[in-house]
DNA sequence: AAAGTCCTTACAGATTTCCGTAATCGAGGG
DNA sequence: CCCTCGATTACGGAAATCTGTAAGGACTTT
């Protein structure tokens, strides 16, 4: 089993509750708790410099920002820092957020290896991780493996760089203005047209203002 | 001090450490906990009924569904269900939600007695919270506190209907037919016109779908 | 009573959105 | 080689948005 674990959680309630269960079901006991984002950074860094690396990263997504200074506000810029320190070094992310697409997202794009869900069954959820993790796995939770059957629209990077120009505010012609000057394509005005009416049918949105709304209910940006 | 209080919070780390600290830090020993929003009503009923009734209720507000069938979603019904019954019950919430729009909303609309944000120092902020409930105040968090200052936007509800409908896609002829029938007023496009660009104008939005997104991500829809 | 303010409403024009049709181009299969 | 398919692009038109000006009513202030 893991030996060396690092605790990256801001709620002091449920980060005494994760040290409760990792050493009372894991038994695991040299678990390294950090409150901020920075802090954790630091001791992964100074852990990892001394040659004692910790072998497990578990961390929440958000942090609240408060009077101490953070330069790191959220726990996914935690996690690629790190990377970029130790890329081999096992994550679980445990956080409140239960929507597929976000939790994919995270799968995809930062390859972290597991994901419990804060919730009623977090207890077992997170043992369950844990083990899994330590064969090798990649452990989803439930609610992810429910909903990956259907209803997986695939947005490619360009659809997601459309929401989020038109969800700031742009124009058509302003992103294509955007586009033409870095030199992306493609770049016509009707090809923006085409794309995001095909974005329309996916949400079923009435209108751009519908779409957005969708959108960032969803979680995806 | 409140001598039998209910908890109602799904995420049972949280509930064994609400539990731990009114034990501990506030020695109240009568408490009840539920991990659903109908359990909760359920016991809450039985109290009453029995002549035994809580004095005090801390609720989470968001409470995941899952395979047991929940009629109540959310705390907010659940405090609005209880209160009909026990007009006079003192309610705390305890909830992750720190933004300030949506937690004032709580105090005005639902006349809760306390909030407490989950964080760093919830611990803290909870027995406070729940000692100055039982003086008879009305305790706001930090987090409201602070912002109360400067930064609030005043939304009529008309507003907050507006930027809901929009948000659902309706073109401002569509929201004008709905008001005219509805007998609402004011119900003319060119109020409704003004009406959105001063919101544009309070939310620094470029247009439509620029506010429906700031709005979101404040989470005030 | 007069002046000022705020909200509602009407109207108009420039811009943007939305949704068609149609032409072009490149990749891949028969 | 030709044909199809999908993606890109161009273009046009009805509808909607956004932004002005202006006028009327309710209310307060002086």
């Amino acid at each position: 089993m893991f030996t060396k674990v690092l605790v990256a959680e801001d709620y002091e309630i449920a980060n005494q509750g994760i040290v409760k269960v990792l050493n009372d079901e894991v038994k695991i006991y040299n678990i390294h708790e950090a409150q901020y984002c920075d802090d954790a950074y630091l001791k992964f860094r100074k852990a990892h410099q001394e040659e004692e690396p910790f072998e497990l990263l578990i961390t929440d997504l958000s942090f609240k920002e408060n009077h101490k200074v953070q330069t790191r506000t959220s726990g996914i810029e935690l996690i690629q820092d790190i990377r970029k320190i130790q890329p081999d070094i096992n994550v679980i992310v445990y956080s409140q957020e239960s929507r597929p697409d976000k939790i994919n997202m995270l799968f995809q794009k930062l390859n972290i290896n597991g994901y419990v869900c804060k919730g009623q069954h977090a207890i077992k959820e997170l043992v369950h991780c844990i083990q899994g993790v330590y064969k090798g796995n990649i452990v989803l939770p439930p609610e992810v493996k429910d909903a990956n059957q259907d209803n997986i629209i695939n947005l490619d990077d360009f659809d997601i760089m459309l929401l989020e120009e038109l969800a700031l505010g742009f124009t058509k012609k302003e992103i294509v203005q955007k586009l033409k000057k870095q030199k992306i394509s493609p770049n016509s005005e009707s090809t923006i047209d085409k794309r995001v009416s095909k974005l329309f049918d996916d949400f079923k949105a009435k209108n751009t203002t519908h779409l957005v709304a969708i959108v960032k209910d969803l979680g995806l940006l």
